[in-house]
Order: structure tokens, then C-alpha cells, then sequence
DNA sequence: CTACGTGCAAAAAGTTTGCAATCGC
DNA sequence: GCGATTGCAAACTTTTTGCACGTAG
């Protein structure tokens, strides 16, 4: 049975209290403004079990590190344990070139079997976008990395 | 001025051989069949400057490590140096779950613009599929991973 | 001959793990 | 008190770099 730490509390509010997708460090940085000494072992050990008991969710995107969000939608609290790109429901990602945030987009273009091709069998897909995300593009070139 | 070194053959005979996605452990293994003493620190310089060089293309899909593959399209020659996914044309991938390899694919679903939410300014975007290539599908559950 | 390229070892970045001390329950 | 959890350090994976030696041109 999982113990209610200061630490995995913190963990979880950088994840409630910025609502964003975040990297372990950026975590951390969060979490030690509630829990000072916690260390980056410690975020991912948290982030593993939050990760186990469906509580958040790993965002991988190409070429980058890995991110973590809330775990949303119809079966968010379902214990998927495989974790894999196979699920019923799935999101897609942007990324902004810009301040380096990533944002979860609620729509899908569709299948995408004719892509692959002939004998080839198609499970599932991911899609990312690049580009400016709006408060950097309207920002124009003044925007800077938000903390 | 680059040299024509045996290692610099034979990491580019790799690609040309195989004709496939590969990573850099896989371009040591095929580069080591003709070049015994060919390190990887080696490889991954020969590979840094193919890339300047344009002759081949990084491939990044997401939770995975960096593969490698001949460029090829109208601009496979043309020297990008940014090297970012904003590149005039682009490919899409497909990631075979049961063996592992990587196939490159010839169609693209379009612009996405749609997918950003209002304010988002989209430049360019990723697809990657998952499933099961056509060797692997054909061969049921027996199959394993290829070299 | 000389500078670029190579192999090795060490470093860097991201993530995981072993272990003794700590703390929830 | 017991055992899960923590912090630290070390290991691990992928990729990069410093350095002395080797080799292409």
C-alpha cells in the first residue's frame, strides 16, 4: 500500500497546479517549492507509481525528453498497465518552437491505415505539431521560455 | 576537407546495403562486417557528418533512440543545415511492434492546422503509426526480431 | 608532412537502482 | 515497530568530447 508522503503530494500538485505537460526536472523544480529536499530519484520513483495507478500519463515526442501529464479523459483512471500507444483513446501533442511547451490537442484527423503500405497492419498512430503556440505568437519575436 | 576513410565507407555501406532505418548500434554492427576496429564514437561522428553533408537524415520517433536513414526525395542533396521538421517536404514513419524496424512512408495526411486549438500557429507536423509491417503480420506470432 | 580522422576513455544528459536512514501508518 | 519511501551515489543508456596516435592526401 502506497503512503501518503509530502513528496508524492508534491509531485502530483505540479501536476494540478500548472495543469501543463511537464519533464521530470520541471517537476522538481515544482515540487521543491512545497517539498525543498526532494530529490529527482524520488520525482521519478513518484512518477513511476502515479504512472502505474493511472493517476498521469507519459507523453513522448520525437527527439525530446519525456513529459508527464494529468491522465484525462473517459478512462483516465483505468490501470492500462501496458502503457503502450495502443490504448482505446489517445491524444496528441503540440510543441511550441518557441517556449518549448507542450499542449495537449483534443482532436484527431482519423484513421490512418492508407498510409501504411499494402500487408502492413496498423495499430495505432501518434501526430505532433510544431509551430507557436498563441501566447508566443502573438508575443512575436519578443517571447522568451516561461519558467 | 573530409576524407575517404574506410570507417567513413563503411558506415555509409551500412544504409546503402541494407536500405534501411537504422540505428547507431546497428550501423556498428554492419560497418564492423567490413571494418572489424570501427568504434562507435566513429560512427556517430561519421553519421553527424553525413548529416551536414545531407546524405542521410536523422529519424526520431517518439520513446526511441535515434535512427538513421539515406536522405532521399527532390531535396535529399539540398544542405539544411537547421536540420529542424519545418523542411519543405517531409516523411512519415511506421514502427513495426514485433520486430523493431522502422519503414519510411511515401504518404502524408495533409495539413493539420485544424488539430491546434485557435491562436496556434502550426509549421510543420509528425505522424508515426504503430503495428505490424507486413513480414511480421504475415508471419503470425511466430516471427521475431530480424538483425 | 600535416591536418583530419580514429579509438579509447571519460563526460554529459536522462533515467533507474542499491542501500542505509527515515517516516507513515 | 514494520515496511514503504526517501536521499544520495552509483549504474545504465544514448550521445558527445578530449586526447594521443594514425593515416589520407
Amino acid at each position: 500500500m502506497q503512503r501518503l508522503t509530502r513528496q508524492r503530494n508534491a509531485v502530483f500538485s505540479a501536476f494540478s497546479d500548472t495543469g501543463r505537460v511537464l519533464t521530470a526536472p520541471q517537476i522538481l523544480a515544482h515540487a521543491r517549492e512545497i517539498v525543498p529536499e526532494i530529490s529527482l530519484s524520488t520525482v521519478y520513483r513518484q512518477v513511476a507509481q502515479l504512472l502505474a495507478d493511472g493517476h498521469i500519463a507519459k507523453v513522448e515526442l520525437p527527439g525530446e525528453p519525456a513529459r508527464y501529464e494529468v491522465a484525462c479523459g473517459p478512462d483516465a483512471h483505468a490501470h492500462s498497465l501496458h502503457g503502450g500507444p495502443d490504448a482505446a483513446h489517445h491524444h496528441h501533442y503540440f510543441h511550441c518552437s518557441k517556449c518549448g511547451q507542450v499542449f495537449m490537442l483534443h482532436a484527431c484527423p482519423g484513421p490512418m491505415e492508407d498510409l501504411a503500405p499494402k500487408g502492413f497492419r496498423v495499430m495505432s498512430h501518434e501526430v505532433t505539431l510544431h509551430g507557436l503556440c498563441a501566447p508566443c505568437a502573438k508575443a512575436g519575436a519578443g517571447a522568451r521560455k516561461p519558467g
